[in-house]
RNA sequence: GGCCCGGUGGCAGAGUGGUCAUGCAGAGGACUGCAAAUCCUCGUACGUCGGUUCGAUUCCGGCCCGGGCCUCCA
């Protein structure tokens, strides 16, 4: 599952300042999220939750937490004790003298700890808000995460993932609202927090212009190169972007295909075992590099193999491979020859020039080759004919 | 200032106490009418200074550099 927060006072604002309705921009957004992630080939969660559909939910978690006097009720405001949490601070790794000796904000005087925050916050007559036994307000914090997940997904559940940055406080504090309300030790068992992106060696931000979205990047390359580069690390590690960066994930993508191109003479097997060198990779702790490496080492073994078995055997292995990572779902010549509309001008001159090849007319050929090659389009003697493919 | 993470060959990026990552780029070779692709071979890689060890890129400590978080921002 994946959660929407649509709503918080950043939206809030934004909207405000667009002069829109909130749900106009949360809908644009969210759609717009949409597309970026088809096209990066993410699979669609199966439930996609929205925090404005579910704050009855919510309500009810933020009272059976002030029955259990964890939490507590201040000026229109109802906040979670953290010093009710022994266990706080376990997964950031912080203790409280760490937060108290570290903090550098003012501590808003209706709190009965500095550290103690917000499950639901009262709303003014402009703000978006809902009733609840606190009087009109909206949700605070991270409530929704958890209110939704334990929804859906029941606690503790298996696997919480996230940007690293969300460690603390939203993961930090979504546990200790969970683990209060459900009376678990868990909330998530396995948590997976990946690193950032950076462009040109310095963090994204719209104050250092730095910026680029997914749909700047898709607007330049197929988005299974973007993917294959992050792929290229380990997700917990961070990423620098750059076009450099592109141009090497393209190269070695390209690899990869052209080898599934090679492989065309012969049917991907029905019967080969699982890519091991991919499977085992990702099962240690989704070490996408390593499995990318698997993928590698198979085109190797494909691009040297002669007997046909042995062909429709990697050719399976590799797809299956590639699909594990989302990756290699196009037609390799597609992928390779890009737009087609001039295929069949293409074709002419290579039947032209493998005419003149055979009268050893080599001027001829060569300069049709030359020819084509002015137009970014190389071609390949091969054993089964000659094939062309777009550089770059 | 506090807490945490990282510094690997030209580039990207895994990993390990003592044989190999992998890819891109580069060099040489094989193949090819030419070319491309492919295959083979290659480059004294592990920030720095100490310590532990028979042996450290891998463990420990100091230092330098980079990044992240530090409470009503999800």
């Amino acid at each position: 599952m994946r959660n929407i927060t649509d709503i918080d006072d950043k939206i809030i604002d934004q909207a405000k300042a667009n002069g829109e309705p909130i749900t106009e921009l949360t809908e644009r957004t969210i759609e717009r999220f949409h597309q970026d992630t088809a096209a990066l080939g993410c699979l669609e969660p199966d439930v996609e939750p929205r925090a404005t559909e579910h704050v009855p939910l919510m309500i009810r978690m933020i009272e059976t937490l002030i029955r259990q006097s964890v939490a507590y009720e201040a000026e229109g405001h109802v906040l979670f004790h953290v010093p009710a949490m022994p266990s706080y601070g376990r997964l950031s790794g912080r203790s409280r003298d760490d937060q108290i000796a570290g903090a550098r904000v003012e501590v808003a005087p209706y709190k009965r700890d500095a550290a103690d925050f917000v499950l639901w916050k009262p709303s003014t007559a402009e703000q978006p808000g809902w009733d609840s036994p606190w009087g009109r307000g909206r949700p605070g914090w991270h409530i929704e995460c958890s209110a939704m997940s334990a929804h859906y997904l029941g606690v503790p559940f298996d696997i919480h993932g996230g940007g690293i940055d969300l460690v603390f406080p939203h993961h930090e504090n979504e546990i200790a609202q969970s683990c209060c309300a459900h009376g678990t030790a868990d909330f998530a068992r396995y948590w997976l927090h990946n690193g950032f992106i950076t462009v040109d060696g310095e963090k994204m931000s719209k104050s250092l212009g730095n910026f680029v979205t997914v749909a700047d990047v898709l607007d330049e390359l197929p988005g299974e190169v973007f993917r294959f580069w992050m792929l290229g690390a380990h997700y917990r590690q961070p990423l620098d972007y750059s076009e450099g960066a592109m141009a090497q994930a393209k190269a070695g993508l390209d690899r990869l295909y052209r080898t599934l191109e090679n492989l065309d003479d012969v049917a991907a097997s029905d019967q080969a075992p699982p890519p091991m060198e991919v499977v085992g990779a990702l099962l240690d702790d989704l070490n996408t590099p390593r499995a990318i490496a698997g993928l590698h080492l198979l085109a190797n073994e494909a691009n040297k193999a002669t007997r046909p078995q042995e062909r429709a055997r990697l050719k399976r292995q590799l797809l299956d491979g590639g699909r594990l990572l989302g990756l290699l779902t196009q037609d390799p010549r597609q992928w390779l020859q890009g737009d087609t509309t001039d295929a069949q001008a293409i074709q002419a001159l290579i039947d032209e020039r493998n005419a003149a090849r055979a009268a050893r007319n080599f001027a001829r050929a060569d300069a049709i080759r030359d020819e084509l090659k002015a137009k970014g389009i190389v071609l390949e003697d091969g054993p089964q004919g000659t094939t062309w493919r777009r550089e770059g």
